[in-house]
DNA sequence: ACCGGCTCATTTTTT
DNA sequence: ATGAGCCGGT
């Protein structure tokens, strides 16, 4: 069989379109279940089948790891299964994981040392916290949270502090503006990038260098790019930059699954995608194939009351199936009860395990009371979302002192480990540190060091911070001389006596942090396996950085999942129970506050989303009076209940007194209330990296990029100079010698940026 | 340096 | 209702 009749087979036409389109740019709007991650995987198997391009001449980009995983193995499956070989590497990468590959090799020219360390939230959040004492930036006027979610959204519109500067003249932004620049500097001293950062800094390297832009423009004949709905605009600035050479760009999303404005997702993109590329080829995969058809019908009449969208139907040729359940309970521990004895009933009658019920929420509060309500019947469950494993406090503590070894300049991970476990270096201590350091403009870590030289503090004191200046420099030298990683995890938890403390405590939260450390070693085990010789110290900070969930990694136990609507998209189940379905709830009130309709449509294609991934049988509940914050709240059903046709849905209620049987206009309520009426129960390495990969520097395919600009006229200061993106400026400062040679230059408009002189395409004026 | 009580906020979550 | 984070007292 050929590639093609190999790569098409079982696909329905709109599917083998999408397929067989490989040039141009092209559009695919695929509703929920319609076979989308297929068509991808086809799609790129057929490009490297038919010898188009090779493998890493391919990138495909994904929004989560899971999704980047699933598309990897089944791409791999695929291939294998045609007996296709594959001579280099798959670039199936989450957007911030492509952009760490990249700067992982070129972030020198962005004038950061090579092992930049990469910020969570928290660290973030220290980070700017740390910014503002500095600036003497009253916490409770302007609360630390405020600047992040602003220099966040600053990031994720691709602006720079300079940039933000002159888009904006509001009084708060100016105080953003201060703290972004302080932070960004404060990061550059720490050599770390936040996750924003790595779209950003990915961005102004595109920027700075066209050539090397040029290069990977080249290289990436084929691009690929998954949940096209959720990106934002940097991510969006970065797709269209790079698919600018060969116009090979094909996105998949579906608008009505876009469900993160609130975190920069700009629904824009994907609905303005033809203006873009006027000569885009607009293809919709509209047939469902999970879904029963009263479940597809539902949803895509709830669906319809958007504006905001593109024409696009779906339906499907599966059988009707069990009409809506729309339940109405008293409250939520009722209406947790029906749940739970639902599920219990369905088991019993042989209806499947539990992996196949899902209860969808949407907000993380009300997973309480049905955790309670499963407890009780003795139904095994797992909360999907909550805290997240890298983000405990233990397993944050320990991943500090590996960052902090191999990148002394992390401050915050100073901060963070320097008296845990308590070492007797208190909080005045550590802030006089802090100080010394930032007067000297040196790291805490060497300012820890001067300190003592210089008998800054009293003998106990010093000789405290003595002792945690040799540990961590005899973890630094581990590092290099155990460079197994689960080696050297068990020497850091040993050396720290972090471990040690723990067991001497003997309460039952430091027994959950010890197994929680020995979760990671797990986890670190599990990563060697997979890795094998590339499993260094600092790939797995960059994993564990990037990986969300370690849980998700291992257990596989049969259990009925909890989780917010946001959580469910992209996964489905055979049952599934959306509870909480009421006005103000769900819609959430926020969404009605402002009477902005758009807020309503983002949370209507949330409720579509629940709704679709429901496979054999969907049950809407939502209650009369529920408590909120220790509130009653007596709310109405949810609109999007309501936008079902009635000939879809079965409604039964067991709350007594006034119905809101009008609203639904429904005869039918016989309810059933015998099963439910019983009293309410009780409460409830870098070097061999280095060597593997090709560097920039051997690109072989651009022979004439290397050369040139390298070996250009001498730059000096006070020369006037052009660069192809910024323009005109001058020189003010230069650095280095040799390939090292480094220019600051200052355009125009002010703003200042530092080249690596070989190879940014300077031009004297 | 540590603990305990107080205030406050509280959609949604990835990386 | 609940938990996290902060301030102030010991």
């Amino acid at each position: 069989m050929d590639v093609l009749d190999f790569v098409t087979k079982d696909l329905n036409p709109p599917q083998k379109d999408a397929v067989v389109t490989l040039d141009g740019p092209v559009l695919i709007l695929a509703g929920a279940g319609s076979g989308k991650t297929r068509v991808l995987t086809h799609r790129m198997a057929h490009i490297i089948g038919q010898g188009v391009a090779s493998a890493d001449e391919i990138l495909c980009v994904t929004f989560t790891n899971k999704a980047a995983k699933e598309m990897e193995h089944r791409c791999y499956k695929i291939l294998a299964d045609m007996g296709a070989r594959i001579h280099s590497q798959l670039w199936i990468n989450t957007f911030h994981s492509f952009c760490v590959r990249i700067l992982r090799q070129h972030i020198t020219m962005l004038d950061y040392k090579p092992f930049f360390g990469i910020y969570d939230s928290s660290d973030t959040l220290s980070q700017i916290k740390k910014v503002m004492t500095a600036l003497d930036i009253n916490d409770k006027m302007y609360p630390a949270k405020n600047f992040q979610s602003r220099i966040s959204q600053a990031k994720m519109l691709g602006l720079t502090p300079e940039g933000l500067e002159k888009s904006s003249k509001r009084l708060m932004d100016q105080k953003t503006v201060e703290v972004y620049k302080a932070y960004e500097s404060e990061m550059r001293k720490a050599n770390s990038l936040d996750f924003d950062d790595l779209l950003m800094k990915t961005y102004e390297l595109f920027r700075m260098y066209p050539d090397l832009l040029k290069m990977y423009q080249e290289k990436f004949k084929y691009i690929m790019v998954d949940e096209y709905q959720d990106t934002n605009h940097i991510q969006y600035l970065l797709v269209q930059m790079l698919a600018k050479a060969h116009r090979n760009l094909c996105v998949v999303g579906d608008e009505d699954q876009s469900i993160y404005s609130w975190r920069g997702a700009d629904i824009k993109n994907i609905l303005d995608f033809e203006k873009d590329f006027p000569e885009a080829k607009i293809i919709k995969l509209e047939e469902n194939y999970r879904s029963t058809a009263n479940i597809v019908n539902a949803a895509t009449a709830v669906i319809k009351n958007n504006t905001e969208r593109k024409d696009k139907t779906l339906f499907t040729s599966n059988d009707a199936g069990d009409k809506i359940q729309v339940r109405e309970e008293k409250n939520e521990y009722d209406e947790a009860r029906f749940v739970a004895k639902n599920i219990q009933t369905m088991m019993n009658e042989g209806e499947g395990t539990y992996n196949d019920y899902a209860v969808f929420y949407r907000t993380n509060a009300q997973s309480r009371v049905l955790e309670e309500q499963l407890r009780t019947l003795a139904i095994p469950y797992r909360l999907v979302g909550g805290v997240r494993f890298y983000e405990r406090m233990e397993i944050k503590d320990i991943l500090s002192y590996m960052k902090l070894a191999i990148n002394p300049a992390d401050d915050i991970a100073l901060k963070r480990i320097i008296n845990v476990p308590a070492r007797g270096i208190g909080k005045t201590t550590i802030e006089k540190i802090e100080e010394f350091a930032s007067k000297r403009n040196i790291s805490m870590f060497e300012a820890a060091s001067k300190a003592c030289e210089e008998r800054i503090f009293n003998a106990g004191t010093t000789g405290k911070i003595r002792r945690f200046i040799e540990l961590m420099e005899e973890l630094q030298g581990s590092a290099v001389s155990f460079p197994k990683l689960s080696q050297y995890y068990a020497i850091v938890l040993d050396r720290s006596e972090y471990l040690l403390n723990l067991k001497k405590d003997e309460s039952p939260e430091a027994q959950a942090r010890i197994e929680n450390l020995e979760e990671l070693d797990n986890a670190i085990a599990q990563f060697e396996k997979e890795r094998g010789d590339e499993a260094t110290i600092r790939s797995f900070l960059e994993e564990m950085a990037l990986v969300s969930d370690v849980d998700t990694l291992n257990q596989e136990q049969n259990s009925v999942t909890l989780m917010t609507l946001h959580i469910s998209k992209g996964l489905e189940y055979p049952y599934v129970f959306v509870v909480g379905m009421e006005e103000n709830l769900f819609p959430s009130s926020r969404s009605l506050d402002n009477d902005g309709e758009e807020d309503v449509e983002e949370e209507r294609r949330l409720a579509y989303v629940g709704m679709t991934r429901a496979r054999k049988k969907l049950w809407l509940t939502f209650t009369k009076m529920r408590r909120v914050w220790g509130q009653e709240q007596m709310n109405p059903p949810s609109r999007f209940i309501q936008e079902i046709p009635q000939e879809l849905k079965d409604f039964k209620t067991a709350a007594e007194g006034p119905r809101f049987i009008n609203r639904y206009g429904s005869s039918s309520y016989d309810t059933d209330e015998s099963s439910y009426a019983s009293p309410r129960w009780g409460s409830l390495s870098s070097d061999r990296n280095k060597a593997r990969q090709p560097s920039f520097d051997d690109a072989q395919d651009f022979p004439d990029y290397e050369n040139e600009g390298s070996s250009k006229a001498a730059f000096s200061k006070g020369m006037r100079v052009r660069h192809p993106t910024f323009g005109a400026g001058t020189i003010y400062a230069t650095e280095g010698t040799g390939e090292n040679f480094k220019v600051s230059v200052m355009f125009t408009d002010n703003t200042v940026k530092k080249f690596v002189v070989k190879y940014a395409r300077l031009e004297r004026i």
